[in-house]
RNA sequence: GGGGGUGUGGCAGAGUGGUCUAAUGCACCAGACUGUAAAUCUGGCGGGCUUGCCCUUCGGUGGUUCAAAUCCAUCCGCCCCCA
């Protein structure tokens, strides 16, 4: 089997909500499927062993990070990422091009690639497409992702035109210098849609890659600051464009609520770096609602986060005590935080699969809902 | 007993006649965070409302002055040095 290829389980009858698999050399992610990001080729804050016992299926890891440290020539002599940090489950790099949008300040744009400083020591490194891809394959993640540029939000229609037009180049160049060797035996190459929030610009980019033809999709350029609804139009416009036997990806996403949406909408994996940095700034997502357990009505709640929660926070630790680790500066909260938000995005991914096995999708989806955003102004 | 110093908002600590409800930090109270330059950032932090203004504040009291956290007197508290 290809790598990266999905297999289609169950389509919903409720709406545009997919059941399946996505194949890896290193093992099948059951989808929808959301996707931790350990950007430095660590999910912050969470011990890989962890990470398993939270049923995370695949994890991010980040090119422009990991060239510049620890360097690809150090992974490589570690033998991938994978053996690198002790992850053996399937992994996802991704270009580099979402650093174009945020390190705005410290890159420059050309036909060619990008111009970047260094965040850490300020030198300057050149990014091509082509260099994006030597170094994904360095790092040997099962799945990558095409060198792009995540246009900004909002954009005029000329930028975003021109800056999806280039993507599309990029896409071009990604697979031409991918397919030279034999690395598309153990690795998926994905392409990105881009194109803002026009209608136009997203069909010409869906057609164009789908054209071009990838191993799975990605919707880019989504959750950077636009309203809720049009991230929810870009899905509707470019999911029918899309081909029913490869995986849609929406990059970047997010909330839970975004999560329900995506997957009604047709969406197979996310990624975000919600739980994680959210965890580290004391908020933490639970089946009645967020939470921020820095504030003071948990001063003396000695329950845990989640009621019904697995993790191991829950199951060890209460408010009152995160409250207090926090405001120590405990090291150990980060991790604590972190761990619940991971435990609960998977859980959630998991009930969604659970749900459309049962085809009860629609139901499930407000049953949560109307816990998720009723509960705790009630109490 | 002699000499010197000091007292400012929850804490530390600036300010030494008007531009002072009083810098800054901490603490505290909230909010934000979406392919990670983030254990970060933003806002609030005496009271009232008609949100611009009014009232109350710099150990206590009493003065000087058009005007006092700032000057004077006095009282109270604390600290240091010498006996």
């Amino acid at each position: 089997m290809e790598c990266g290829s999905y297999r289609l389980i169950k389509k919903s009858s409720q709406c545009k909500a997919r059941l399946g698999q996505v194949y890896t050399s290193r093992g099948v992610i059951d989808t929808p499927v959301f996707m931790p990001v350990g950007t430095q080729g660590t999910v912050k804050g969470v011990a890989t062993e962890y990470l398993v016992s939270s049923g995370a299926q695949i994890i991010l890891a980040n090119s422009y990070h990991l060239y510049l440290r620890p360097g690809t020539d150090i992974i490589k002599k570690a033998g991938g990422i994978q053996k690198f940090n002790s992850w053996d489950k399937p992994m996802l790099t991704d270009s580099g091009g979402f650093q174009i949008f945020s390190l705005n300040d410290i890159r420059k744009l050309t036909e060619e690639g990008a111009k970047f400083q260094s965040h850490i020591d300020g030198s300057t490194h050149f990014f091509s497409p082509e260099k994006s891809m030597q170094i994904q394959k360095d790092i040997g993640a099962d799945i990558i992702m095409c060198f792009d540029e995540c246009t900004p939000y909002p954009a005029q229609y000329k930028y975003a035109k021109d800056s999806m037009e280039l993507s599309l180049r990029w896409a071009k160049r990604c697979k031409d210098e991918f397919y030279k060797d034999d690395s598309f035996e153990t690795q998926a190459l994905f392409g990105i849609i881009q194109g803002s929030i026009y209608e136009d610009l997203r069909k010409q980019s869906a057609r164009e890659m789908v054209a071009m033809g990838f191993t799975g999709y990605a919707i880019g350029g989504v959750s950077v600051g636009e309203p809720k609804e049009e991230k929810e139009k870009v899905i509707d416009i470019v999911e029918p464009l899309l081909p029913q036997d490869k995986a849609r990806y929406l990059m970047g996403v997010g909330m839970p609520e975004d999560l329900w949406e995506g997957v009604e909408r047709g969406i197979d994996m996310f990624d975000c770096v919600i739980p994680t940095r959210n965890g580290r700034n004391g908020q933490v997502f639970t089946s009645l609602g967020k939470l921020n357990i820095r504030n003071a009505e948990f001063r003396e709640d000695f329950s845990p986060l989640d009621p019904g929660c697995n993790c191991p926070t829950c199951k060890g630790y209460s408010k009152a005590y995160l409250n207090h680790l926090v405001r120590a500066q405990e090291s150990l909260y980060l991790s604590l935080l972190s761990l619940h938000n991971i435990y609960f995005m998977i859980n959630l991914m998991l009930k969604i699969r659970k749900s459309l096995e049962n085809d009860t999708f629609l139901e499930t989806k407000k049953e949560f809902f109307s816990k998720y955003y009723n509960s705790r102004e009630k109490s």
